[in-house]
RNA sequence: GGAUGGAUUCCCGAGUGGCCAAAGGGGACAGACUGUAAAUCUGCUGCAAAUUGCUUCGGUGGUUCGAAUCCACCUCCAUCCA
């Protein structure tokens, strides 16, 4: 199967400018595309990760990518799909963040040998001189069509500020400088991102008359709609010091029964045969689906060695009983007071919650497991020599820990 | 620049001098049922060794025995006018 079918199989594709066009080139290996990352955190999470696999499978079938960091945009700030003004970001803080997202990219797309390009748009962004900008590119849009665009509607009512209402022209002059710069004839992003797209194309197109295309991939949402790869936490990171594989892991074991099959299909590299097989299975079935999927997601995040500890700690704590391999927090001397620690303070410590309180609140619900025990004082006091034998911890359901002093 | 309305806890949203750590809903968390799923029901949801104390209703100052609530100034947002 080429490139173009699988991904249309896959259920990746949202939107495409000219599909036989794109189908000819990406097939054939004769696109050079390029997916804008703005800095706006200190690591990539999972939406970044799923435009990653897109880039990566269509330099599996011989195109070109060209990893775009948004230097330049990220002074500005995307206002799609926002219904407020994002932070202002410092240049200090847009170089880290930048940093950062180079090293992982890195890990995901091969970068040798010229067959793929890592820009910044802040070579070109930073230096642009306002009126000449605006003679060059401003004369080529329309304000009231720029209005209509989607990404704008949702902040009509709430109020848009010029600063975020440029963001489109500076990523339409993005594809612009690229296809001059590398013949970039292709851009590739999230569907929050088609009206931006379309605009790069447009410029292209007027100001050399040439045509460039666009493609966006639906945005990984669940079953009912809601967007993936955010937890009450935050978002779910790829930088393993925010996410833990372990956490990565079980983020992904624990999807609803109705969307294992389509996140396999838009996420893992799993042959879709070996999919439909599974398409198959139904009930407590699906919870090895459930699993291969976050065994697959953590494999590529994190490589296999961190997968394999993963799944191990997951069966220990939900299967097994093992007590080694679970994830382990350990308790440092600060943690005790006068040789004791309370439960309280242990759940806190290991980040089961955020308060003595909450700690408090959850023992009394009868929440709290100490080596299968259930914990009834919220006083109950453990002193270092308590820790010398297995201490398993568990809150709730879900929430195991090895503790150790 | 002018007029009007607004800012409340994770989110939405009630509260217009004490009975307010602040209704109701959502979400989150815990319990029951399950398959580490969904749905449902129950509890719970500022902090704190806790019939109490402390911090919180955009900010600062004031009135008052007492302020989310009244007053002044400020900041920000929305709508209309210029």
């Amino acid at each position: 199967m080429k490139i173009y079918d699988e991904l249309v199989e896959r259920g990746l594709i949202a939107q495409v400018t000219d599909e036989d066009e794109i189908r000819e080139m990406i097939d054939n290996g004769k696109a050079t595309f390029y997916i804008g990352f703005d800095p706006t955190a200190d690591s990539l999470h999972v939406g970044h990760f799923m435009t990653l696999c897109l880039m990566k499978r269509l330099q599996m079938a011989g195109n070109r990518p060209i990893a775009l960091l948004g230097g330049g945009t990220g002074m500005v700030g995307d206002p799609s799909g926002r219904t407020d003004m994002r932070q202002m970001l410092t240049k200090e803080q847009i170089n880290h963040n930048i940093d950062c997202f180079k090293k992982q990219i890195s890990r995901f797309i091969d970068f040798s040998d010229g067959k793929a390009i890592m820009a910044n748009n802040a070579d070109w962004l930073l230096d642009l001189n306002y009126v000449e900008l605006l003679r060059e590119v401003g004369a080529h849009f329309s304000v009231n069509r720029m209005l209509t665009a989607e990404c704008y509607k949702q902040r009509m009512e709430r109020g848009l500020s010029f600063l975020e209402f440029n963001y489109m022209i500076m990523q339409a002059y993005d594809f612009y400088q690229l296809y001059q710069r590398y013949g970039c004839n292709m851009q590739f992003g999230g569907d929050d991102q088609w009206s931006n797209m379309l605009a790069g194309t447009e410029l292209v197109r007027r100001k050399l008359g040439d045509n460039v295309f666009a493609l966006t991939i639906n945005l990984l949402t669940n079953s009912e709609g809601k967007k993936m790869g955010k937890t009450q936490k935050g978002a779910v990171w790829l930088d393993a010091e925010k996410t833990s594989p372990y956490d990565f892991f079980q983020y992904w074991r624990n999807v609803d029964d109705a969307d294992v099959i389509k996140f396999l299909k838009m996420l893992t590299f799993i042959p879709l045969d070996e999919i439909k097989k599974m398409e198959e299975w139904k009930d407590a079935k699906l919870n090895d689906a459930k699993e291969i999927l976050a065994y697959e997601l953590t494999k590529l995040v994190h490589g296999e060695e961190e997968a394999e500890k993963a799944k191990n700690a997951s069966h220990a704590a939900f299967t097994s009983g093992n007590v080694e391999n679970m994830p382990k927090v350990t308790l440092s001397d600060d943690d005790f007071t006068d040789g004791e620690i309370d439960i309280r303070k242990v759940l806190q410590v290991a980040g089961f919650v955020g308060s003595l309180s909450e700690g408090k609140r959850t023992v009394e619900q009868g929440g709290v497991t100490v080596n299968g025990e259930k914990v009834t004082d919220p006083f109950q006091k453990y002193t270092k020599d308590s820790f010398k034998e297995d201490f398993l911890l568990k809150k709730g359901k879900k929430k195991f820990a090895k503790v150790e002093a």
